[in-house]
DNA sequence: CTGAAAGCGCTTACAG
DNA sequence: CTGAAAGCGCTTACAG
């Protein structure tokens, strides 16, 4: 049933030469006459012959493929920007030759997940791996880093930690946040609350310092009271302000969320609390996730483009497969104010 | 750098046997005696070993990967859809010990990327694959089916092609075609317009033909010019309903799409014409797509439960993979009318 | 119950 | 420019 694997020593035989030459044509050795080459890309053409994968592996050559890992708790296939980042990975792996060995962590705790995603590394099913969604400090990626395995990380900040196989990408939070109370700012906004994020991941506390800054920029005050402890998930955010419109005095004008879902949740409760945005209260977000355009009201961003990000963090990590880096990888990328109908002029 | 890599003859020297009991007490082999068995695992675990996976392989074990291959033209990362099923295959086979690996073919046409999916096969980097949105008839599908690789498919009706390697799975495009027809004839439409999808793949002929045998249970007409060519996706809808609307004499009461995705393309064209839904116009989806609850109208639909689906795809796959099947499989899902606000009653 | 040995199919120094 | 041979690390009949 299956196709009759041929293998290199019937090629070499068909082709009058040695398994040697037949390698070292299949691996483009420049040392090949071009007449040696040719007889035996035909033979190796008639005969369809594709070297055995393992083989090669086991004689010293690359995977050409990469871990993908999320770290999530929820149902990844209902997040939808989780789901964009996992394609986002694929395509630009796919552009460069590359596959892809996509795995979800459902708990960084769990032992046995954490086996299965050693195992990755260890069986070098994977030339090196992708990390999303982690801690700032996640012990699974720094045992695989000290392992010497290349790892590619997003959101992490980590002082000090530069070694070469570790490449890391972040998004600009501090200037987000700028931009987005800038912008709040212009429309004569002055008090101003903030959903914050899951203080373990970079992203968290970075926002939140951008927050303060940007407050003490504009020369605004931050009251304890506005700051909603959130984790970046539309129910997290949804939860946080339900409870905060309980217990708080007076309302600000405006609430940055620390992302687009915490923004959506938050919207939700508002909504079932009677305020309307931007009528009642201006709402602004940050990510620009895919929903955010369609939402009623279109929600105002601060838009990352997630799509050339993970495009330019698997380039890297691509390439410091192909030829080895022997310096450390950071890239920061910028973000964009995408104003919409969520927030009003006063 | 890397873990000085161990390997079974070191493990066997330590644990004072030979390479073969090494491997039987991995493979969990029956006829290995509880003492010797528990000096060689606490080596094993000492030694934190990991069998080399690409020597196993070469030794005739499986891969333990599926391949998973999504034929789509557009930017696969946009289509929420798309990405739903990547990640339902993925956590699917990972809860039974899988990895997978995803690929994007964007043209079936194009020879490089055919020779990238075939070699997927050929090196053994999968013991199987999925392939979604591929056309009724794909020859690289049948193909790789006549090679005895095995496959699962989404949304395919080849009669007579029932070999065992063949895993189908499809919805039930004619109950649903008709709990839709029901449902507006129960609104009280009449005059009823369908928006086709692509011929070429399973489901569009599947859904056509239900749509005439439902229009004809109930006694009701089908006119040609109602009838509204399209592709399945969003940008098809919108194109074929406007252009429609330039020429259409008569408008119907209602329109039932193929699909959520060309419902929301024929929203935004109803709606450039000035006509609301479902005031002036009543409008069906197909699938239950995961904005058809939030857009406005949230779109009345016809579920698919997608998730179960490759679930259970993605199980008797792997379950051929590990046990082999002799039987073809085929499996139908059922449809669920989810009525929102997108229909009125006449 | 267990070990010695063959076999899986490549790549790459090494020697010529 | 090219071939013979070693080496990669497993598994599994085979023999005992």
């Amino acid at each position: 049933m299956k196709k009759p694997e041929i293998n290199s020593i019937e090629i070499a035989r068909l082709a009058g030469v040695s398994r040697s030459t037949v390698s070292r044509v299949i691996n483009q050795y420049p040392n090949v006459p071009a007449t040696t080459r040719e007889k035996v890309m035909r033979v190796i053409e008639k005969y369809q012959y594709v070297p055995n994968l393992s083989a090669q592996i086991m004689a010293g050559k690359n995977m050409r493929t990469i871990g993908l890992f999320m770290i999530s708790s929820g149902l990844v296939s209902s997040d939808l920007l989780t789901n964009m980042l996992i394609t986002c990975v694929i395509e630009s792996a796919s552009l460069r030759g590359y596959y892809v060995l996509t795995h979800i962590i459902r708990n960084t705790r769990d032992q046995e997940e954490l086996r299965v995603v050693k195992e990755t590394f260890h069986q070098k099913r994977i030339d090196g791996g992708i990390f999303i969604g982690a801690a700032n400090y996640e012990p699974l990626i720094e045992e695989m880093i000290m392992e010497g395995y290349r790892v590619g990380i997003v959101d992490q900040n980590l002082p000090g930690s530069d070694e070469a196989n570790r490449i890391v990408i972040n998004f600009d939070n501090s200037r987000g946040m700028q931009q987005g109370l800038d912008y709040l700012v212009g429309l004569n906004h002055r008090d101003i609350a903030f959903i914050s994020g899951d203080p373990l991941r970079c992203a968290g506390p970075e926002k939140y310092e951008g927050f303060l800054h940007g407050m003490a920029a504009h020369g605004l005050v931050v009251h304890n009271e506005w700051i909603i402890s959130a984790d970046f998930s539309e129910e997290g955010g949804y939860l946080a302000t339900a409870e905060w419109l309980k217990t708080v005095d007076k309302l600000p004008t405006a609430i940055f969320a620390v992302n687009d879902s915490a923004a959506f949740g938050a919207l939700h409760a508002l909504g079932e609390k009677g305020l309307k945005v931007p009528e009642d209260i201006s709402l602004l977000g940050f990510d620009d996730h895919i929903l955010s355009s369609r939402i009623q009201p279109a929600l105002s961003t601060i838009r990352i483009d997630f799509s050339s990000m993970m495009d330019k963090l698997t380039e890297t990590l691509i390439e410091s497969i192909e030829h080895g880096l022997n310096r450390p990888s950071r890239f920061v990328v910028g973000t964009e104010l995408v104003a919409r109908d969520s927030c009003k002029a006063l």
